[in-house]
Formats: C-alpha cells, structure tokens, sequence
DNA sequence: CACTTGACCTGTCCGC
DNA sequence: TGCGGACAGGTCAAGT
C-alpha cells in the first residue's frame, strides 16, 4: 500500500493524537505481525508514547525510556485510532467514508490499547509487520538500516542522486524503487514521476544524465508534495490515523489509467511490466529512444 | 557482481 | 453462478 505520503499521513495523524497516551493492553490476534515474546510485550506495557517518526516507508512510534515500535505497512497495512470519546465530543461522530466504527474486523491483526483509546494494526495480505526495537539502534539496526536519502530530505539533490543510482544499467524506474538508493518511492509516484519528466520507465538507469536525475527528483517531489495535501493515494485498502481515504488518485496522470487517453496528448496509455510492477505510461509522451 | 524472479498472504476482478 | 488465473501500494531471499 503506502508510499511516502500515505506514511507521512499517517505519521502525522498519529504524532498529533497518539502522544502523552500510555500503553495499557496488547492484544494480538495475528501474531505474526508482531512476534515479541511476553516478556517483550510485559516491557512496553506502562509506556507512555513521546512521538512518531517516520523513515522512508516505516514508522517509529517512540515510548519512554528507550524503546520504540517500529511498523512497516508493506501493501495493505492501516494504523487507525479509534477513540470512543470523540464521538460524544464531536456530536456527529466519524466522517461517512470512515472505517472506524467496524473496527476490529476480519484485517485487525493487532490491537494497542491506550486506555479507552485503540490503535488498530490491520493488514489484509499479512506482509506488514510490527517489532520492538530500541530507540537508540532504531536507525542502525536490521529494520532500516541501508535506507538512502529520503525523497523529501532538502539536502539531497539531482547530482547526489545522480550519484546515488550511479551506472547502473537497470531500468529506471527499477532504481527508484530501490529504497537503498532513495527512501519512499513506490509503485504511484514512480510512474507519475516517469510521465511527468517524459522518461520511459525502461530506459536504462546509465542513460539518465545529472540534469535527468534531477528533474525527475522535483517531479518526485512535486507529486508526492500534492498527494500529501489530498491526504495520501487510496487504491482500495489505505486509509490515514483517523481512518479516511486519500484523494490524490483523482488526480493521477498514469497510474491505473491503462487504456485511458494521456491527459497531455490523448494517447491510450500503455500497460507494461516494469522492474516486476505494473506500470503504466504514455507511448507518445515517454519514448524509448536511449 | 548486477540484476531478476519467486515468495510471503488475502481478496477482487475478469474471462470462460 | 462457478472456477481458474492474473493482479494488487513492498521487500527479502534465492536464483540466473
């Protein structure tokens, strides 16, 4: 499911609502998604939550003294907070598109009680997953270790990138989903980014010049920053903290648009396979021609 | 070594 | 309707 910013959405619903609440309870009902011994589990409980990062596509959901949670959603993963309360204090309870008010259901895979308040892990495929770490080797250890730059890190630029994804002789698009190359690029925002700058996503990566590299890094940038203020991609599973869909699919140029005309040339868009993705793009707007 | 493919899972959709 | 197959936002390990 999420990219960058369907994690950074969800981040940022979570740093508002989750912080200063103390963890009471555990339950898992897949424990798969959350393998932790009792006495793992017994050390987070009493734990109050300081705040919630967010590196790449994973989460870091910080406790006091030292230990943090580290969650990644893979493809169908949902972080929802229900609160109960702010049903009675908001009169008219969750937005009619909100899946709260059904949960837990058959995806909940695990449930951290906050009190009166639940934090819901649901994950329909099961990929995602949830694990204790400590805070200190959150970024060193074996859970995002090896991440690159993230995308929206200001300090990073065309040259850097160019150097980054180096001769590569792979598709493009292959190395923009290389998140050991650059953090939080997905299957969405690769191929708009492709259609935006006119790259084929199959053009071998050594072809790209230091000006491609960086156009393609704002055009990252440009759409990932619009999906953040529509509130993420919803495709079918993804929704925010607070359990509302994302709009910016409306918005897509490509993705899952195959067969529809280019919004730029009215070309019927091309559905190909792509670094083993579906990928989709505009044969006249993005030529294979390096 | 660089690069690609299968596996992990459940659910949905499409063609026969 | 039923059934098989392909496909779905991600990432590893294993294969070529």
């Amino acid at each position: 499911m999420p990219e960058l910013p369907e994690v950074e959405t969800v981040r940022r619903g979570l740093d508002r609502l989750l912080p200063g609440r103390r963890l009471s309870a555990i339950d898992r009902l897949w424990p798969k998604s959350f393998p932790a011994g009792d006495s793992e589990l017994n050390a987070v409980l009493g734990r109050s939550v300081l705040g919630v990062r967010r590196l790449g596509k994973g989460l870091l959901i910080d406790l006091e003294d030292g230990l943090s949670l580290a969650v990644h959603l893979k493809m169908t993963g949902q972080l929802v907070l229900v609160d109960p309360a702010s049903q009675d204090r908001f009169g008219a309870g969750h937005p009619s598109d909100s899946l709260v008010d059904s949960l837990p259901d058959r995806s909940t895979r695990v449930v951290f009680h906050f009190g009166p308040v639940q934090l819901y892990f649901n994950d329909q495929r099961k990929f995602g997953w949830i694990k204790l770490v400590e805070t200190a080797r959150a970024l060193e250890g074996e859970f995002f270790s090896g991440l690159g730059p993230d995308t929206l890190d200001p300090s990073l630029n065309g040259p850097g990138l160019a150097v980054r994804a180096g001769k590569r002789r792979s598709p493009v698009k292959a190395v923009l989903l290389d998140q050991k190359v650059l953090a939080g690029v997905g299957n969405i925002y690769a191929d708009e980014a492709l259609f935006a700058v006119g790259i084929h996503p199959l053009t071998p990566a050594d072809r790209l010049t230091t000006e491609d590299w960086a156009r393609l890094l704002a055009a990252l940038r440009q759409v990932m920053n619009l999906s953040l203020d529509l509130g993420g991609s919803t495709n079918r599973n993804y929704v925010d903290a607070e359990g509302k869909r994302g709009a910016y699919l409306d918005f897509a140029q490509v993705y899952s648009r195959a067969g529809q005309p280019c919004r730029r040339c009215g070309t019927p868009l091309d559905k190909i396979r792509a670094a083993g993705r579906g990928t989709t793009l505009c044969p006249h707007c993005q030529p294979l021609n390096r």
